[in-house]
DNA sequence: GCGACAAGCGCG
DNA sequence: AAAGCGCGCTTGTCGC
C-alpha cells in the first residue's frame, strides 16, 4: 500500500579537504558582492527536493565579468550563518541596477535559498523556460538543453566522475560536487547567451519578460502555500479506510466466495469479473472477427485487453459489481491523495510545485501535490465518459473541503465561463458562438437545444462533454461509443454540429495548412506550438485554444497581483491557478469591494474587444464554494462532516443490485 | 532492484 | 485512422 518515499539523506561529507589544489573551488559569501550590476548564474546543490524541510549544501556562482575579474566557485552553506550571508548578499546585489540573475529552473534554487523573486528588482532569466519558448516539446533537463544549444555534453563528463550514489549530492565528496555545481552554472550562463537570440528571433522577448514576472508570482504562491485543515484530513482518512475495508470484503464475498484477491490488478480483475463470474465481455468495436484489436489504438482506448475500467464495466458490460468496483477505486485513489498530502505537509501548509515549462501547449502543470486535479464536490456517474446525471459526493470524499481559510479570510474562486469555447469562437471567428457569447447566453444550452431539441441539464452536459470532441476531430464512430448510441444518431449529431458551426471545419483546415507550411503555429500572443509530423497537426487547433487560454489566465493573474500590491495592498493573495480559474484568499471585510474588481480585471476585455465572462464563488473552504450573489444573500454550504453527519446522509441504494449479484453468485456456486 | 510501460482515474 | 486535447500520481507487470 504505502509508497516508499525516500527520506532526505544525512549530510555526511567531510568538510576538510585533503588536497590544497581543491581550495580554489570554494569561495566565501562576500564574493557575491562582486556580481553587483553584472550578469551571473547560480545553482544550488541540496540533500533533498523539498525546500521547506530539506537542506541546502552549497551554492555555485559563475560570473565572468565580476568586479575584479572572472569569478566562479562554490559557497558552502552548511551553517545558518553562511546560508544567511549568501541570501543577504544576493538581496544586496539584486537592487543594484543592471544585475541579471540566470538559473535553470530558477524557482527551485530561489526556494532553497529563500529568495523571494517577486520582490527582487534584478532581472531574472530562467534558461529552462527560454528553451521551452523555443520548443515546448523538448526535454528541459540541463544536460539535454546543453546538447541542443551548446553542442556539448559536460554533464555526462562530470557525472562519470561522481561515483557512489549519484542521485544525492550528500553522498558525494564535497569537492567533486563543487566541480559539478560550478559546471552547471557555467553551462547555464552559456545557455542564456545562446538562447537570447533564439527567443528574440521568435519575437518573444517581451513575452519572456512577462513570463519571468509570472515565475515570481508562481513562486510566491508556492511559498505562501495552501492552508489545510488537518482535522478534516484525519477524519476523512479514517472514514475512507473503514469504507474501503467494507467495500473490499463485499467485493471478495460477491466475486470469490469471500476469498481475497488483489483487485488493484486489472489482469486479475478481468479474469475474475468476466471469466470466473461468467459475465460477457463487451464487444470491442475495433476488433477483428477473432476478437483481437489490431489497430494502432488498441492499447489507448477504453476497449483494452482487460476491459475493467469503470465506464466499460458499468455502461458496456453492465457488470453487477461495476458500481462497487468504481467506489472501491475512488476510495483508494482518494486515500492515496490524503497520504501524499500528509507526506508533503509543512505544518498546515501545502507547497505545490507549479511548473511553467513542462506542457506541450504552454499550460501550467502542478505536482507534489497536484493542486489542479483535486476531487471536486460533484462528479459524473460514469466518470468522464457518458454523463448520466451527476451527484454530490458526500463530505468525506470532497477533499477540497480540506482547504480552509485562516480566520478573517475567505476563498474567492473566480473562473471563466466557457473559457475555451470563447477562445475558440474568437480564434475561429465562429459566428453562432460569437453571437451566443456576446449576448451572454448559455452556449452549451443553446447547442443542446439545437442538436437534441432539449434544454435540460443532462443534454447541456452532453453538449459540454462532446463539443470539443467534435471540434477537434472526434469521429462519428468514436462519438457513437461515447454517447452509447447508434451509428446513425452519432452521424446525425455530428452533422448538426457542422451545420450549426460553419467555421469549425475551415478553421481546422486552415490551422493544419499553416502548420504544414511553417512547422509551427502562433498563439495570440506569439508563443509557438511546433509540430512537424503531418498526422498530428490536427492537434494544433486544440493547442491554440488551450494554450491561448492559459496565456490569458497568466495575464489575468499578473493584473490581479498588481491590484493586490497597489490599490488593495494587504487585502489578500493569490493561492492557485486551475486552468480557467484563479483562487484567492481575501480578507472578509474587503471582499465585497474587491471580488467584483477582480472579476472585472480578469475579463481582460481590452485584449480581444470581447469580455471573457467570469463567475465569482466564495467560501471558507475551497470545497464549499457558493456563487457570490448567493453568498451575499446568506446562502452557505455547510460542511457538517464532523459528528454523525455520515449516518444521516447514508443512502440505501444497494439492496436491489446486491440481490442481483447474489443470484449470479449462487448460480456460479451451483 | 530498477526502469519502462500499461491501466486506471482525478482535474480543466 | 476505427485519432478530441492537455496534465500528475499510483499500482501492477514485465524485462533487464
Amino acid at each position: 500500500m504505502g509508497k516508499k518515499r525516500r527520506e532526505p539523506l544525512e549530510i555526511g561529507h567531510n568538510l576538510s579537504f585533503s588536497f590544497d589544489d581543491e581550495q580554489h573551488l570554494f569561495i566565501e559569501p562576500d564574493a557575491i558582492l562582486r556580481c553587483a550590476g553584472k550578469t551571473m548564474a547560480f545553482d544550488v546543490e541540496t540533500a533533498g527536493l523539498h525546500w521547506w524541510r530539506d537542506r541546502q549544501i552549497m551554492m555555485g556562482i559563475y560570473c565572468p565579468r565580476a568586479e575584479g575579474g572572472h569569478l566562479e566557485g562554490c559557497i558552502i552553506t552548511d551553517t545558518p550563518a553562511r546560508w544567511e550571508a549568501v541570501r543577504d548578499n544576493l538581496y544586496k546585489i539584486s537592487s543594484v541596477p543592471g544585475t541579471v540573475a540566470l538559473a535553470h529552473n530558477i524557482k527551485f534554487d530561489a526556494n532553497f535559498q529563500a529568495l523571494e523573486l517577486w520582490r527582487m528588482p534584478w532581472q531574472i532569466y530562467d534558461t529552462a523556460h527560454m528553451a521551452h519558448l523555443d520548443d515546448s516539446r523538448q526535454s528541459k533537463r540541463l544536460g539535454d538543453v546543453e546538447k541542443v544549444y551548446l553542442g556539448t555534453d559536460s554533464k555526462r563528463t562530470h557525472l562519470g566522475a561522481l561515483g557512489g550514489d549519484r542521485r544525492h549530492m550528500s553522498n558525494v565528496r564535497l569537492a567533486t560536487a563543487a566541480v559539478y555545481c560550478i559546471n552547471d552554472c557555467r553551462v547555464t550562463y552559456e545557455l542564456a547567451r545562446a538562447l537570447t537570440p533564439v527567443v528574440n528571433k521568435h519575437g518573444l522577448w517581451s513575452v519572456l519578460l512577462e513570463d519571468m514576472r509570472y515565475t515570481g508570482l508562481l513562486q510566491r504562491m508556492e511559498r505562501d502555500g495552501v492552508p489545510m485543515d488537518l482535522e478534516y484530513i484525519e477524519h476523512s482518512r479514517a472514514f475512507m479506510k473503514k469504507r474501503q475495508d467494507e467495500k473490499q470484503s463485499e467485493l471478495w464475498n460477491l466475486s470469490n466466495g469471500g476469498k481475497s484477491w488483489n483487485w488493484r490488478s486489472p489482469q486479475l480483475m478481468s479474469r475474475i469479473l468476466y471469466d470466473k463470474m461468467g459475465v460477457a465481455r463487451p464487444i470491442n468495436p475495433y476488433a477483428d472477427a477473432d476478437g483481437v484489436d489490431r489497430s494502432r489504438f488498441a492499447d489507448r482506448g477504453m476497449y483494452n485487453k482487460t476491459m475493467t475500467n469503470s465506464f466499460i464495466l458499468m455502461e458496456k458490460a453492465k457488470h453487477p459489481l461495476g458500481p462497487l468496483v468504481a467506489e472501491l477505486r475512488e476510495t483508494d485513489k482518494m486515500l492515496d491523495v490524503l497520504e501524499l498530502w500528509t507526506y508533503l505537509m509543512d505544518g498546515n501548509l501545502l507547497h505545490t510545485s507549479l511548473n511553467q515549462s513542462r506542457t506541450r501547449t504552454h499550460r501550467l502543470s502542478a505536482g507534489e501535490p497536484n493542486v489542479q486535479n483535486m476531487p471536486s464536490d460533484v462528479r459524473g456517474r460514469a466518470h468522464t465518459q457518458v454523463y448520466s446525471g451527476d451527484f454530490t459526493r458526500q463530505d468525506e470524499f470532497k477533499l477540497r473541503l480540506a482547504i480552509k481559510a485562516p480566520p478573517g479570510y475567505l476563498f474567492d474562486s473566480t473562473d471563466y465561463k466557457q473559457q475555451e469555447m470563447r477562445m475558440f469562437a474568437i480564434l475561429a471567428k465562429e459566428p453562432f458562438m460569437m453571437e451566443s457569447l456576446r449576448a451572454r447566453r448559455d452556449i452549451h444550452a443553446d447547442i443542446a437545444e439545437a442538436v437534441w431539441g432539449v434544454r435540460d441539464p443532462v443534454h447541456r452536459e452532453w453538449s459540454k462533454t462532446i463539443a470539443f470532441g467534435l471540434i477537434y476531430g472526434m469521429t462519428a464512430g468514436s462519438l457513437e461509443h461515447r454517447l452509447n448510441t447508434t451509428r446513425e444518431e452519432a452521424f446525425r449529431i455530428a452533422d448538426q454540429y457542422r451545420a450549426k458551426f460553419p467555421r469549425v471545419m475551415p478553421f481546422l483546415k486552415e490551422t493544419i495548412a499553416y502548420c504544414k507550411q511553417y512547422g509551427y503555429l502562433k498563439y495570440w500572443n506569439g508563443k509557438l506550438w511546433r509540430e512537424n509530423e503531418e498526422s498530428y497537426m490536427y492537434k494544433g487547433a486544440n493547442a491554440l485554444v488551450q494554450g491561448g487560454s492559459a496565456e490569458l489566465l497568466k495575464v489575468a493573474g499578473l493584473r490581479c497581483q498588481a491590484l493586490l500590491e497597489g490599490e488593495f495592498a494587504g487585502a489578500g493573495r493569490l493561492v492557485i491557478p486551475v486552468h480557467d480559474e484563479w483562487v484567492f484568499l481575501l480578507k472578509e471585510e474587503v471582499l465585497p469591494e474587491l471580488a467584483p474588481r477582480i472579476a472585472k480585471v480578469m475579463e481582460c476585455e481590452d485584449i480581444f474587444n470581447l469580455p471573457f465572462a467570469t463567475e465569482v464563488k466564495v467560501a471558507e473552504r475551497y470545497g464549499a464554494l457558493v456563487k457570490w450573489e448567493d453568498w451575499q444573500k446568506g446562502e452557505r454550504k455547510v460542511a457538517n462532516w464532523l459528528g454523525d453527519s455520515y449516518e444521516k446522509q447514508e443512502e440505501e441504494p444497494a439492496e436491489e443490485s446486491n440481490e442481483e449479484v447474489e443470484e449470479i453468485w449462487e448460480g456460479l456456486k451451483g
